[in-house]
DNA sequence: AGCTCATGTGAACGATCTTTACATGAGCCG
DNA sequence: CGGCTCATGTAAAGATCGTTCACATGAGCT
């Protein structure tokens, strides 16, 4: 019974030593087994090899915990949507569809963070630090959206960036939560939930009236375009994003 | 202190004769009160004035009460999709923009069920039932896509109508969930979630090639997506749905 | 060496979830 | 009407959790 608790104690000495980075680890596995709402404060502490009531000397309470796991995923949200805006390179379409598939794999590869970010019920505005990571995660989608808004088709209003980032937060966060998690993933679909984003996004694209065929802006490769096929006067491209060649 | 109790007990006799739908009640109210994370069997069971072990004779456990509600809210969403559909009348893009609205209108004022069917974190196909009530009300969703891909302009690929309604889907679920529920509607936006999801849905349906000016309908009253910043009829052809023309 | 303070422990409290044995009374059968 | 039965509710109890408190430990500074 206790001989495994004071193994441990033997092991690690009556101080942990660094039980907060411990505890975040401990619960970050436990939020991607159970579920945020599952994640237990005590189990935590029971993993790291601690009392229950050792957690309570580095964070005020379980939300507080919670809280930290939220504001260190949107930071790691943040720096993999910047990875993968790579400054809009190499041309903005194809690096804002990039960001779209980095936040639905964030989504996928994290879904403790994800869980603790986006589902687990904690107040946005409970803390200002989390609030701010948050919004600077969102920034990286609005900064990439500004560009693309400044390439809008001359001769029709621009759209606002920042609407455009909003809609493409939520498609990526719709489908995110709908078909990329969890249980939710076994819903039977036509297509993987990154087709899915990429078609929707291009749709949405083509709607505000940009080129979506991939067009090299400064870039020596050409990739093959849509076959020219249906009459131009529509306006719509042949070929749909959802049944593109290739 | 016991009083209470023997009140209760002497006002209802000690058969409360209707404690499956009042759990239910008691538990809707409680989740919309604090989510469906904070919500307790022992709270329910204390509401509907009875002791913590009486629930027990009416469901498994919490889950199941959980279930219970995300079915029954199924149910009621797919009533008003349903009715928001109206079978395409008047117009089938009129109509299905009303269904997008009907989604948020539903997730803002029923927060409860939507939070038990979209937020609770309970697995979708844990209860049949539970899953074919999930799947009832996204046909009707699916129905409309198909009679709107029906429409599809000549000349181009129909796009394919599942995937045309899991976009909507994840559109309006995006929206819902990151802006028009509980502190998430504390973002501040440019705009309001139904005028989001809107202007999101015309642009969408015009990437397929739609027209999504709106046609007189022999109904005057249709309030114009609200143009954030761009005044309406700049004169500039197309218009984007943030500041239509028209 | 000795002090001090951050860090961890154990015990304890109240709340919840859940099970178990027992109580009640509504409806049916004769 | 009288009695039986079974669905429905109760009380008590065990297990777990969040949280607090008094106390123990030992790392680092003087």
């Amino acid at each position: 019974m206790s001989w495994r608790k004071e193994q441990r104690r033997a092991e690690r000495g009556y101080h942990h030593g660094n039980l907060k980075e411990a505890l975040l680890q401990a619960a970050l596995g436990l939020i991607a087994e159970k579920g945020a709402a599952g994640f237990t404060f005590a189990d935590a502490a029971r993993m790291a090899g601690v009392s229950a009531a050792a957690p309570y000397r580095h964070f005020r309470d379980r939300d507080e915990l919670l809280s930290s796991i939220a504001q260190r995923g949107f930071e790691q949200f943040e720096a993999r949507l910047t990875a993968a805006w790579d400054d809009g390179r190499p041309d903005t379409v194809t690096a804002f569809e990039r960001v779209g598939r980095a936040y639905l794999a964030f989504a996928r590869d994290e879904p403790a963070f994800y869980n603790a970010m986006f589902e687990s019920g904690l107040p946005v505005d409970a803390n200002a630090a989390l609030q701010a990571a948050s919004e600077r995660a969102f920034n990286v989608i609005r900064a990439a959206a500004e560009r693309l808004a400044a390439l809008a088709p001359p001769g029709a209003p621009r759209p606002p960036a920042m609407m455009m980032a909003l809609h493409i937060w939520s498609m990526a966060h719709g489908v995110a939560s709908l078909f990329s998690r969890g249980d939710a993933a076994r819903r039977k679909l036509p297509m993987s939930p990154d087709e899915l984003l990429e078609a929707e996004v291009l749709i949405y694209l083509r709607g505000l009236g940009f080129p979506t065929d991939r067009r090299p802006q400064a870039n020596g490769a050409e990739p093959p375009p849509v076959p020219p096929e249906a009459p131009s006067g529509s306006g719509v491209p042949p070929g749909g994003p959802w049944g593109r060649p290739k």
